[in-house]
DNA sequence: ATGGAGACCTTTTTT
DNA sequence: AGGTCTCCAT
């Protein structure tokens, strides 16, 4: 039996149609649990073993973990490195690199950074002040909302300003401003050379609709499209993915609509549950055999999100054990409901002697962590806590950043302000304000007033205050100018020590343990440099390049859109593990306690003024439901603390969607009181439920409409060079040496030598202009010239 | 310019 | 409850 045979056996039918199909667009309707992750590594897998060039292959997925997942899975598979050459990565990590290649088309450098969400509000919070405008209005959440809200339905801050619908939402809510924040903040990112996490895709968009020649070369090169989670794509992101399968109609979509819990951010259910329109060709796979769950949970989970309207009809089942069933727990507070949920763990671990890590408890909102938290410590389970604050959001570690981004490019406004008094160096904010005026007035970069005050401030900021802001200049550009030359272990360290970020944490004995975050950030960088490998390969000509190395600027790019430290398995694989829900979309665990279970809380009280909202609260909730593979156990307070006061919660309606059949519902025993017997066929809590069930307030229509995207883009674009008249475009096993050949960007030259293997062969060629060149054949377009 | 005390506001969810 | 912001004293 062949490899592919070999992938394919492993796979059930649906499965092995979902892997079989190379060509054509297909989507692949995924229910939880139903080998997802399987079906894309193994289609992936078989694509390559059937030929099909890894470089050619684009897999987009919405987490760095999904995608690192998948590598390693794709690995294990094929046991060589070939998954090394897909470009796999976030929507947003894959475009980032993109634009830095190409970004100098729409006015960016290859230092181009990215602002987090963080940088973000930052910016328009002090947009807002520079406007006069009042903050409590204008709040920067608020506004950012907005303004990603355009940028993902790509519509231009020029769009925005012009649009009669959204000046009326926005007067409407009191906040005519927001178009001019939305253009002075795109000025902003722009003179500091910087795109926010939407910009990534909106201007991925612009790249493919204006420049002709960018959308042939992205088609060309990624021939083979898939698409991960589909159903959480924005319109951003769609047409993006559009566009380059455009061309070739490679596309291979996984998703379930059931599991899209991310319209809040502008995810479109639409995406999905229209594929077949966009894609009329399209082959549909169902998969709906679940591995994962009980057959208890899968009922469960299939009754309950019936009660949505929205959905692509499926039935999920499975073959697995009836199982236990589903545990509903009433507790008086949110503490007794945390300390249950510790001894219930000790328990079936006395029981059953099931590892810690088999356990996960999930929650709504990151603030229900505290009191589950301190119940895991009284019972000394250890924990950890997924998300929460990401490693690369504390304050410590963004400072010591924002010297690097600030040495990187000396533009980047965010950056500067955040370190420019960090360790203090006597520029308070009275300074900063004459110099931003300055700035705005004499319409010049912030930077360029700090390198040369004497020149941009008047005299009322002192002649030593000039010199302080100079000395800050000075010093940023003693680290820029050791960027090529240092490594960047060996200038990381050089800026902790000498920016002073280490002397003033060291200082007070509280701050230990930032300290030893900064150390484990230059650890990182240690390791990026030991790790580096010795030569890379320019993606576009196909040079190969000697000697890479690993500065600090590339460094900074690589973990620019991580959100998180990679998951450091060796320390936490014997520990409980609690996430919010939307962390856990991907995951399962044997055992999972959904916890908050009451009305505005889950649902959030923010989601339950319209049926969409609500709906995906419940999507939400069917989601956290199957992350159970053995026991579900649902929990619920009557009282819980909210703001610091202690409030009362009925019981969530979600509960009584849950068939009696498959629950079984008690009172914790801590209270004095028995154990609650269910009574009679109905779910007690539907009742409850349905006394207070009020008629929803209306909510005002706030989302934009989609606009259709006008220039459509399959004409062939004119090449700078007419390759044809040239001569014939060379295979890389036509190369031999002393062939005369032609590349793109060297010009004519002769092969000197061949080398390596297969997909490896490169070539030594001798180019009449630019001398002596190594080439990855796969990736230099060489052309045999005509006689 | 800095730091401390008290008022105040928050809470969805994340690349 | 906890973090952020404002105001006031140094």
């Amino acid at each position: 039996m062949n490899k592919a045979d070999e992938i394919l056996s492993q796979l059930n039918p649906a499965q092995q149609e979902a892997v079989k199909q190379i060509e054509g667009p297909v989507m692949v309707i995924a229910g939880a649990g139903s080998g997802k992750t399987r079906v894309l590594t193994y289609r992936i897998a078989y694509m390559l073993e059937n030929g099909i060039p890894p470089w050619q292959i684009l897999a987009l997925t919405f987490t760095n973990k999904a995608a690192g997942e998948m590598k390693e899975r794709i690995f294990k598979l094929l046991g060589d490195s070939q998954a090394q050459s897909v470009a796999m990565g976030t929507f947003h990590s894959v475009f980032y690199r993109i634009l830095r290649t190409e970004g100098e088309k729409l006015g960016y450098s290859h230092n181009l950074i990215v602002y987090d969400t963080d940088d973000s509000k930052t910016a328009i919070k002090n947009i807002v002040k520079e406007m006069n405008l009042d903050p409590k209005t204008y709040t920067p959440s608020h506004i950012l909302n907005r303004i990603s809200a355009a940028k993902s339905s790509l519509l231009s801050a020029e769009e925005y300003a012009q649009n009669p619908d959204i000046a009326a939402v926005d007067a409407q809510s009191g906040k005519p401003h927001i178009a001019e924040i939305f253009m002075r903040y795109n000025a902003r990112l722009k003179k500091s050379d910087a795109m926010d996490f939407d910009d990534l895709l909106y201007y991925m968009n612009i790249l493919l609709r204006d420049f002709p020649e960018m959308l042939y070369k992205y088609q060309n090169r990624y021939r083979y499209i898939l698409v991960d989670e589909y159903q959480d794509t924005n319109f951003a992101q769609y047409m993006i993915v559009k566009k380059l399968a455009a061309a070739h109609q490679n596309i291979c979509v996984v998703g379930d609509d059931a599991q899209s819990i991310y319209a809040f951010r502008g995810a479109n259910i639409q995406n999905i549950l229209n594929f077949k329109r966009d894609y009329p060709k399209a082959q549909i796979v169902k998969l709906e055999q679940n591995y994962r769950s009980t057959q208890n949970i899968v009922n469960a989970a299939n009754a309950l999100i019936k009660y949505n309207k929205d959905q692509l009809p499926k039935e999920v089942w499975t073959s697995n054990n009836e199982g236990n069933k589903i545990n509903i727990v009433q507790s008086n507070t949110d503490a007794e409901e945390a300390n249950f949920i510790a001894s219930n763990i000790k328990e079936i671990q006395l029981n059953e002697h099931i590892d810690n890590s088999h356990f996960a408890i999930l929650y709504r909102t990151n603030a229900q962590s505290r009191a589950l938290e301190e119940s895991l410590i009284k019972h000394h389970i250890p924990y950890k806590i997924y998300a929460g604050l990401s490693f690369y959001k504390r304050k410590e570690i963004k400072d010591l950043l924002a010297y690097f981004r600030l040495a990187i490019n000396n533009f980047d406004e965010e950056a500067l302000r955040r370190i420019i008094n960090y360790p203090a160096r006597g520029i308070g904010e009275t300074t900063m304000e004459k110099v931003i005026v300055a700035a705005n007035e004499q319409n010049v970069r912030v930077w360029h007033v700090i390198e040369d005050p004497e020149t941009y401030l008047d005299k009322e900021v002192y002649a030593p205050t000039k010199k302080k802001l100079k000395e800050f200049a000075t010093l940023i550009k003693s680290y820029t100018a050791m960027l090529q030359r240092s490594n960047a272990y060996d200038l990381g360290l050089h800026i902790a020590k000498s920016s002073g970020i280490i002397s003033e944490l060291k200082q007070d004995i509280s701050e230990k343990e930032r300290l030893e975050n900064i150390e484990e950030v230059l650890d990182a960088l240690k390791q990026f440099v030991e790790k580096a490998p010795e030569t890379s390969f320019n993606e576009d000509t196909g040079e190969v390049i000697e000697n890479y190395f690993p500065t600090l600027d590339r460094y900074v790019e690589s973990i620019a859109l991580l959100t998180d430290t990679e998951d450091d398995d060796k320390q936490n694989f014997n520990k409980v593990k609690l996430m919010t829900i939307h962390a856990a979309k991907g995951l399962e665990f044997d055992y999972v306690y959904i916890t908050g279970m009451e009305e505005n809380l889950f649902p959030s009280a923010l989601s339950i003024g319209s049926r969409q909202e609500l709906e995906e609260e419940r999507r939400l909730f069917y989601v956290a439901v199957t992350r159970a593979k053995v026991q579900l156990t649902l929990t619920h307070a009557t009282m819980r603390f909210k703001f610091g006061s202690l409030q009362f919660s009925e019981p969530s309606r979600f509960l009584s969607e849950i068939p009696i059949t498959y629950v079984n519902i008690s009172a914790k025993a801590s209270s004095g009181r028995g154990a609650m017997s269910i009574g009679g066929q109905r779910n007690p809590l539907r009742s409850r439920y349905a006394e207070q069930q009020e008629p929803a307030p209306a909510k005002p229509a706030g989302r934009f409409v989609p606009k259709q995207y006008a220039r459509q883009t399959t004409q062939k674009p004119e090449l700078s060079i007419d390759m044809a008249a040239i001569g014939k475009l060379a295979k890389p096993t036509d190369i031999v040496p002393k062939l005369k050949v032609y590349h793109v960007k060297f010009g004519y030259g002769e092969v000197i030598n061949v080398e390596g293997t297969a997909n490896d062969l490169k070539a030594l060629i001798h180019f009449d202009s630019v001398g002596d060149k190594t080439l990855l054949l796969n990736f230099a377009k060489l052309i045999i010239p005509k006689k």
